[in-house]
DNA sequence: CCCTTAGTGAACTCATAGTC
DNA sequence: GACTATGAGTTCACTAAGGG
């Protein structure tokens, strides 16, 4: 999407704003861009904090970090902390013992059921999401953040972004894979990469990146944060398209953000309770048409100029290009920027009954307050 | 310069169980 | 009965690199 035209279109017209605001910032990508690329401060937003995390990674910092300390000191005293644990031992038998049968994956359940007091990982998601290895490292990693806030962030948004290339199941986090016929390769294939190097990578790569000035992240709803805006403001919103809420895919990423201590959890998909996953209204079918027309008329109200992404097709939520345009068009003066076309992954599909990839229509529309 | 191979993704949605 | 949460399934098209 960035490469095709969205990424021009916003990089032209963020320079007549004094700010940029992501409300719907996910993985960062578009609020990082906009950080790195122009010299308007940018502001992300997001219900969850693993979001803000990797935003703030970026967004936090006007200079590059140096890798090769941080490296040396956090990931260097994590290693030998954690492989000076009892556990590292049984943890290093299991992994020598690698066979592609269930009995192995279980075994690796019963491993990580052992009390580990480093972290929450080991035993949520050690067996399930991660193999003993992963899970014990990524403990004691997160265990040993760097005490300074900004160094803190980017060693935790590099372990977030490690454990999500890490992680044995389908890119979210919905459901592990399981040790069936069919996707106990999935597993053996995630459960072998290293940890380490895998958050060695990211820092790198993270600290290599930089805002151009300082920008901020807020976690939290966007219907909030537009109280903050004004004028001067362009705002892009990329809002959820599916029924389900995203707090369900990205709740392991969730746990490592909170720097939770101890968590229960429960069912296949190893979820905290639901009370303390983030539910946005955006995600709920009976409430996304209604939270999105206040959505719409609060950053009228701000005279907050928008830009706005969407599938020109019905999502799973109820929200579809149609709707959005009619509400644009209520509050603002809308121009139809440009619809790409496209293909993506549904990452799932079986090509029966259920399509592997969908052609996308890709809707962006230019919101100017009716006003000027 | 063309063909083959290897690597890699901006992650969904249906069916069913559960709850009010 | 209406709605929501959870379980289940589990890429393949495209690009870059490499070889002939």
């Amino acid at each position: 999407m960035l490469k095709n035209g969205l990424g021009k279109l916003l990089l032209s017209e963020s320079e007549h704003f004094d700010r940029f605001v992501d409300l719907f910032t996910g993985a960062g990508f578009v609020a990082c861009y906009v950080a790195e690329n122009t010299k308007v401060p940018v502001m992300a937003v997001d219900l969850q904090a693993y979001s803000t995390v990797l935003a703030q990674a970026i967004l936090g910092r006007t200079k590059q970090s140096n890798s090769i300390d941080i490296i040396k000191k956090w990931i260097g005293t994590a290693i030998s902390l954690r492989n000076k644990d009892p556990l590292w031992e049984k943890v290093e038998a299991h992994a020598r013992a690698v066979r592609k049968t269930k009995k192995w994956v279980l075994d690796a359940r019963k491993l990580c059921g052992t009390e580990s007091k480093i972290g929450p990982i080991w035993n949520a998601y050690g067996g399930h999401y991660f193999s003993p290895a992963q899970a014990l490292t990524f403990d004691y990693l997160l265990a040993d953040l760097p005490k300074e806030k900004n160094r803190r962030n980017l060693c935790l948004a590099a372990c977030i972004s490690a454990a999500s290339e890490c992680v044995a199941s389908p890119g979210h986090t919905a459901q592990p894979f399981q040790p069936t016929k069919s996707a106990i390769s999935f597993i053996l294939d995630a459960w072998q990469r290293d940890a380490i190097v895998y958050c060695k990578k990211n820092l790198i790569d993270l600290a290599s990146r930089h805002a151009q000035i300082t920008g901020k992240v807020i976690t939290g709803d966007a219907l909030n944060a537009v109280d903050k805006l004004n004028s001067k403001d362009l705002v892009f919103i990329d809002p959820p398209y599916s029924s389900v809420q995203y707090s369900r895919f990205y709740h392991v990423l969730e746990t490592m953000a909170r720097g939770y201590q101890k968590i229960s959890v429960e069912g296949v998909g190893r979820y905290i309770p639901i009370k303390d996953r983030p539910q946005s209204q955006f995600s709920n079918t009976s409430q996304a048409k209604a939270a999105l027309k206040s959505l719409i008329r609060k950053l009228a109200a701000k005279e907050c100029t928008v830009i706005f992404t969407f599938p020109s097709g019905e999502a799973s939520n109820g929200l579809s290009g149609d709707y959005i345009r009619q509400i644009a068009g209520e509050f603002y003066k809308v121009e139809d920027y440009t619809t790409i076309n496209g293909k993506f992954s549904t990452l799932g599909g079986n090509n029966e009954g259920r399509d592997a990839r969908k052609t996308s229509s890709e809707l962006i529309l230019l919101m100017m307050p009716k006003s000027e």
